[in-house]
RNA sequence: GCCCGGGUGGCGGAAUUGGUGAUACGCGAUGGCCUCAAAAGCCAUUGUCCCUAGUGGACAUGUGGGUUCGAGUCCCACCCCGGGUACCA
């Protein structure tokens, strides 16, 4: 037998004897067990797995063998968000395809996965560019589009003129082309959308309905953003248009006095067609959001040469562009109340434009309540009660309702890109968008020679591809040649690791009804709010198209924080990903997941270092040692004394807090911590203590970081005991052996500690106080002073109040 | 800008519901044992400052206020760092 810890040998062994006994494959028959489906966001393959994925994993393969041993059926899969922009990018540079690269990165994954040991079902893996997946992803597609939920219409996106193409937020940096420098401009073209809006309010209610984080909840419900106001029509005659503007303060409207539209507003140039407008919209719209909402700014705009009606007053109000309106909210147009808004204020005080109160609310500009003034019959009412009043007058002329708005758009989802889910709709001059009918999918991604090809979509130049039939007429059609944001292809892939064999449907509703929702879903706090309120979007569709019997995709979730380097995010664009591979080698996979979660609270960012990582591995070296020489030594130890020992009763400690820490807390940190003290015991007390309870420490250690480094745990196990440990229940602790009949009372003076003083874990208030007026500390520190109050906490302090 | 987190020793962090000398556990550092030597291992010390060196004192949880018998924990204001901000995923 080997004379030192020694993971290479033990890592393999273990790994082999899961891998043929298929120990972690479950299959869709449900049996006497409750289900547990506990699922970490599917990885993005780029290259080779990051420290990162090492954490995600190592925290989901904790949760998931802690629950096995819980005595649930615990599902746990994995698969690859294989479609993506990274993958393109490495193909424009090198020629070489996207698959290629994909599925070479996703090679790697899958080594490394395995090579730590994960506790993954691996017959329910796939990648989502595989034809069998997006297929299905296709057919979901259609069947929003029959439903109306996919639709299209003109959006904003940005521009590279020179490599003739559209670019993604990240790729422009500081208003130019991140490749070739070139200025970016705005285009607008006829995008996808999903109608994720009309499901802004289930969205948000649901949220009620589920385990999450609360500052999770809070984003998803700030980013839906919900507010009540009206709707209220502006005219602009010249042209004969209405223009809708959503306000929360329809109280106000009297001292609208001008009107602005977002640059993004597509009919900016066709009210004016000015270089200068056009010139300020390229501007603005290349600037950041966080540019453009700054309030420090100087507000800046172009007059529009254009009025439109005050709907109330019948007054004709200039127009203007400006960046400090957002597209995003409301109708990408606002009524200026310079008198009652910071931002009209001082935009109105740069552009000279009148400025006029209408509420009685202090010195302006100011947005409290007060009586209306300057506003025609409202005039004197308070400006909550005129609000309603103000509403039903707006509606019974036609002018304006009472109005909803949501911060929360609809989602954007056609991508001018190549690698991705090509979205399944022809056109044809006689019946427009045809839809792919369900028995010709998946329309297949086909092979291209240029990854970037100018002016349209990279699969605008596959002509054989493009051209096509019409469904309908059978005469020649064109194939939409836009693909899909990935997150569309990530937003239904836990619903196919349920059924992922499936050839007749994207999965059969009584397996998914079975499994869904995910009991535990884990992933980073990065994805808070787009994936996670897109992947709910889908489920609640599907579930009013009767292909599901659940509204929530995930009923728990855990969002880890993530692993910094040097204080930044790790990115491959940064150039500082660290990859775990460099300690799996040197210390093994169970030292290496053992160190991420051990670094700190694994809900919490942390920032990487390899120092340290000899400790957790020291520990676990401890462990293996101790068992090992437990399981060779023949003596009985020392002999028993009636009372457990103090290792009995720390490693019952022990068995209570890795429970308590591992149950909801998810503060593996602390756990671990908790059993490298029971070790230390170990250590200390070997000699001391009768050999049955050194095994029992041993044999609960290894049972406790299991979960954390199962190799070393169920060797250690196996050796002092001569059982498989993930087949054995989580131990309990014995609570009699958790408790003291005697406390440490503390005694304090003024909330200052000057004493503690043995006493009966069951003393009364009165007893405690009495016992700790006799310290002879405190009557040293009393000084003749006087007390006045004494605070009694029974089982921990007395605090005497003196003057 | 807006939304959401975070800030505790030389370092990562602990303190779970306002109640034990705040700093568990680990790293690092220092000293010792073992060894021909090294590695590994084992043992011990380790918040800062002060002094009369003790069973001593003062100060310490980003900054400034506040509530409380008692605050790392609650409240107010501010500073700094991280994430998200809709085409990175």
């Amino acid at each position: 037998m080997a004379d030192r810890y020694d993971p290479t040998t033990i890592e393999p062994k273990w790994q082999r004897v899961w891998a043929e006994e298929h120990t972690w494959e479950v299959s869709n028959e449900a049996d006497e067990r409750p289900k547990a489906y506990v699922l970490e966001m599917l990885p993005y393959p780029s290259g080779e797995p990051h420290i990162g994925h090492l954490k995600t994993y190592a925290v989901g393969d904790a949760v998931a063998h802690f629950q096995r041993r819980r005595g649930q059926r615990v599902l746990h899969p994995m698969g690859y968000d294989a479609f993506g922009l990274p993958a393109e990018n490495h193909a424009i540079r090198t020629g070489q395809h996207p698959r290629e690269s994909t599925e070479a990165s996703i090679a790697e994954f899958q080594r490394q996965f395995r090579r730590w040991g994960i506790s993954i079902d691996w017959t329910r893996e796939f990648g989502t560019h595989q034809p069998e997946y997006y297929r299905w992803t296709q057919w979901i597609f259609l069947r929003l589009l029959e439903r109306g939920l996919a639709y299209r219409k003109e959006a904003a996106v940005k521009w590279c003129p020179n490599d003739a193409t559209v670019l993604a937020n990240e790729q422009v940096v500081d208003g130019r082309c991140e490749r070739c420098g070139a200025e970016v401009e705005v285009r607008q073209l006829e995008q996808w959308f999903f109608r994720i809006t009309d499901y802004a309010d289930r969205l948000l209610d649901d949220l009620e309905t589920i385990e999450w984080p609360p500052h999770v909840v809070r984003m998803q419900q700030n980013w839906i953003g919900r507010s009540e106001g009206a709707e209220v029509t502006f005219r602009c005659e010249e042209l004969g248009v209405d223009y809708p503007v959503f306000t929360t303060r329809p109280d106000t409207l009297f001292g609208a006095t001008f009107f602005v539209m977002a640059p993004e507003h597509p009919d900016v140039f066709r009210l004016n067609d000015s270089p200068e407008v056009h010139e300020y919209v390229n501007r603005a719209l290349n600037e950041s959001v966080e540019e453009r909402g700054s309030e420090h700014k100087p507000k800046t705009g172009v007059a529009l040469g254009r009025t439109v009606t005050n709907p109330v007053t019948g007054e004709q109000i200039p127009m203007f562009v400006a960046d400090y309106v957002l597209m995003e909210y409301g109708t990408g147009a606002i009524m200026a109340v310079p008198a009652h808004d910071e931002r009209d204020f001082e935009f109105a005080k740069a552009f000279d434009v009148p400025i006029r109160r209408v509420v009685e609310c202090g010195e302006l500009p100011c947005t409290g309540d007060g009586p209306l003034v300057n506003s025609g019959r409202f005039d004197g009412i308070h400006n909550r009660e005129a609000y309603p009043q103000i509403i039903e007058w707006l509606e019974s002329d036609g002018l304006g309702k009472r109005s909803i708005n949501y911060r929360l758009r609809d989602w954007l989802l056609s991508r001018q890109r190549y690698w991705g889910c090509p979205i399944p709709v022809v056109y044809c001059d006689e019946h427009g968008i045809v839809p792919v009918p369900d028995d010709q999918l998946p329309v297949a991604l086909p092979d291209v020679e240029d990854y970037a090809p100018k002016g349209k979509s990279p699969l605008a130049a596959a002509e054989d591809w493009v051209s096509t039939t019409c469904p309908v007429c059978g005469k020649p059609a064109r194939r939409e040649t836009d693909t899909m944001d990935t997150f569309v292809d990530s937003s239904w892939y836990f619903l196919r690791y349920c059924d992922p064999h499936n050839d007749q449907a994207p999965f059969d509703r009584e397996v998914a009804d079975y499994w869904m929702p995910v009991d535990q879903y884990i992933g980073g706090v990065e994805h808070a709010i787009l994936h996670l309120l897109y992947a709910r979007f889908f489920v609640k569709a599907l579930a009013d198209m009767g292909y599901l019997g659940v509204q929530e995709p995930f009923a728990r979730l855990f969002t880890q924080g993530m692993i910094l380097r040097d204080g930044d995010k790790m990115s491959k664009s940064k150039g500082n990903v660290v990859s775990p591979q460099s300690v799996v080698e040197r210390y093994g996979a169970d030292t290496a997941r053992s160190y991420v979660l051990f670094l700190g609270p694994p809900n919490q960012d942390a920032d990487w270092s390899e120092e340290g990582a000899g400790g957790v591995h020291r520990f676990l070296s401890r462990l293996w040692t101790a068992a090992t020489q437990a399981a060779a030594d023949e003596s009985a130890g020392a002999p028993p004394d009636g009372q457990p020992s103090a290792l009995l009763r720390k490693a019952h400690w022990a068995i209570d807090k890795v429970t308590r820490d591992m149950e909801g807390r998810f503060a593996f940190n602390t756990a671990i911590a908790a059993v490298m003290e029971l070790v230390n015991d170990v250590y200390r007390e070997r000699e001391s203590a009768p050999q049955a309870d050194v095994r029992f420490a041993i044999a609960t250690a290894g049972s406790l970081i299991f979960p954390f480094a199962p190799h070393l745990g169920a060797e250690v196990y196996e050796l002092m005991t001569g059982d498989r440990v993930w087949e054995q229940p989580w131990p309990e602790a014995d609570p009699a052996m958790l408790t003291t009949d005697e406390i440490q009372l503390v005694v304090q003076l003024n909330g200052k500690l000057v004493d503690r003083i043995p006493a009966p874990a069951e003393a009364s208030r009165e007893q405690l106080e009495e016992i700790a007026r006799g310290s002879g500390k405190l009557a040293a520190r009393l000084n003749g002073k006087q007390i006045v109050k004494a605070v009694v906490v029974p089982g921990k302090l007395v605090n005497f109040v003196v003057k």
